[in-house]
DNA sequence: TACATTCCATACGCTGGAGTATGGTAAACC
DNA sequence: GGTTTACCATACTCCAGCGTATGGAATGTA
């Protein structure tokens, strides 16, 4: 990771840069809108750069994903993987649709576009990756696998309900304690305590 | 609605017959795919007759949009208001997941999106009809009014969360003994006995 | 200084869908 | 039987996004 990056500033675009900026419209208003001549323009800058760092628009998005699922990926074993009692990792779970508010709508987006064959697999491995995670906790709690399996089903569709709620702007805001009452609630309902 | 129809058939088009069709193209891809002119190459007609019947696309979306909305809404107090007891209503809920399947793949479209200036009203509506009844069931099952609230929204995320998965194809086949475990597992943990 | 490489601008051509204009045809009406 | 009305086909224009071609400027390198 030496970053060559000389003193000058860094006048010119990586195709990092494409990219991040791509996951940031992602997240504003979705996959089908992600348009290379409409980004350029969102970075001041034309096309003729964009197609000099990809070959295509699919390609952009191919790599924007790429980098956000490892990301989501390092993101979900820094976060559950250092708490150790269960009970406590899945309220952490919760507790978080807050915070890493980019990566979550872009997820959220990508939800929405289920169905996108290069968003498919993305949302896939994500999916099985966190509730696997979910999975090893409710065992963890003493359920037995077919049941653990089965409540981390659960849980993750009643994330996957509130994101879509949440799109439908049909959830109370993040810092009302109509919010921590609703949040209290599934707790109470999901994690046997 | 006397529906002059003649013995001829009707060789002819209606503006109902471009809404259904065009209900079955969103059912299938999605509401961004719905589109004039492959939706006219479709019903092997050409645009010509589109905008004999319709103003504009955006007019063809809004009107199958009403139409879709109110067989939907007939739809729930049909079947959830002959169920006497909640608990079976709120059983019924989801066992009815399977069934109406062109209704909820139109609806599980339109969750998708979410976002869409036309959609988006329609989203509301539909939820709110929906956790309405959920609630009342819940309040006739013993729960106070603030509990059942919560309850109602939970239990519709799991219905959303399930549709998301199944836009994912993360879903256990509708007729396999995994699904009929995973629907026991949400009815006792969601139902109160 | 000469040259190459990197990055970007400009100007194209191509495609697909939206909407319009206009003409045609068959059934309905008088 | 002639005319109107309902429905559809054809042929346009307009626009936005994709991808290409090519040239120019800046920076590094010999």
């Amino acid at each position: 990771m030496s970053k060559p990056l000389k003193k000058s500033e860094r006048a010119t675009l990586t195709a990092e840069d494409w990219e991040k900026e791509a996951l940031e419209l992602i997240a504003e208003q979705g996959v089908q809108s992600l348009a290379v001549e409409p980004l350029a323009r969102r970075m001041g800058i034309t096309k003729g750069s964009f197609y000099w760092h990809f070959a295509s628009r699919e390609a952009l998005l191919e790599q924007a994903l790429q980098r956000w699922e490892a990301h989501d990926s390092r993101n979900l074993n820094k976060a559950l993987g250092e708490i150790d009692h269960p009970r406590d990792r899945l309220e952490s779970f919760f507790r978080r649709v807050g915070k890493e508010k980019l990566t979550h709508e872009v997820y959220s987006e990508l939800c929405a576009a289920a169905g996108h064959p290069q968003v498919e697999p993305v949302l896939e491995r994500v999916a099985q990756r966190r509730m696997a995670h979910l999975r090893a906790a409710f065992e963890e709690l003493g359920m037995n696998a077919r049941i653990a399996r089965n409540q981390a089903r659960l849980t993750y569709s009643v994330y996957l309900g509130y994101l879509q709620l949440q799109r439908q702007n049909q959830t109370p805001s993040l810092s009302s304690e109509e919010f921590d009452a609703y949040i209290e609630h599934v707790i109470s309902t999901l994690i046997p305590s």
